[in-house]
DNA sequence: TTGACACATTCCCATATAGGAATATAATAG
DNA sequence: CTATTATATTCCTATATGGGAATGTGTCAA
């Protein structure tokens, strides 16, 4: 099979630096015009509507109609899922008293455990 | 011009699901065989040795030899701009008083379009 | 040396793009 | 009604994909 459709999930529709662009138009949770993003952004008005389309079909924005125009307001709790998951690794980077930290609750953990795993000898050389 | 290749950034690197599953594995900070990521995701050998090539061209993996083995190890910190991005909109669902807001204010946009019975079996996210 | 093992790479293919250009649709103004 | 504004949609194309199957490459073991 080929790649998975940008509207699969949030992952995928992030994916797209020109979405994440229009995302942060929306951000000031007010509804916004297709061409307020437009001129923001500088990106053609079909683009502008293609990934609003994508955004919309994924849940991230939501459509509305004034006149004639279209007003697309954010709707970020569908990125949540992006921000949990990825959330998992923010130890991995963050302040040195936190990986300190981390290590010690991890030691304890091992402390703890280590009775029903094997040991920490492990079987032979992996590093 | 097509779609952006999985290997330009984090961003599209993680948009794949399996990808996802294989950083999970690597979590723990060791480092593990291309094998151990086969057995404990069932997933064919090399659908995982493409999907870890992805990783490791933007970064996220990188790898070791050891014999005839080949050991990935997490780099996560290539995964800090998309916490980083993502973070920004956390505020969306994790501040209630925020939440209440939003609610209120979708109420009053509900309100406002209501006149115009606009038929509601076409596609979701509008209001 | 030979074979088994671990992993990477190549080939093939159906599919979905993102962008540009052109056109269609909808709503309002005059 | 007509012109104009605002936005969506369609058509086109080059491109990269992810999966499966087959094969290549490197390393260890006997």
């Amino acid at each position: 099979m080929a790649r998975a459709a940008t509207t699969t999930d949030a992952f995928n529709a992030i994916a797209e630096p020109r979405r994440r662009a229009i995302i942060s138009v929306l951000v000031d949770g007010r509804a916004h015009a297709v061409g307020e993003v437009v001129e923001r952004l500088r990106i053609p008005q079909p683009a502008v509507s293609k990934h609003l389309g994508v955004l919309r079909k994924v849940g991230i924005v939501s459509v509305g109609r004034h006149g004639r125009r279209r007003l697309y307001r954010l709707n970020a709790k569908e990125l949540k899922p992006v921000h949990d998951w990825v959330k998992t690794y923010e130890r991995f980077w963050t302040h040195q008293l936190d990986r300190i930290k981390e290590q010690a609750e991890r030691k304890m953990a091992e402390r703890s455990t280590r009775e029903t795993k094997r040991s920490p000898k492990k079987e032979d050389g992996r590093w």
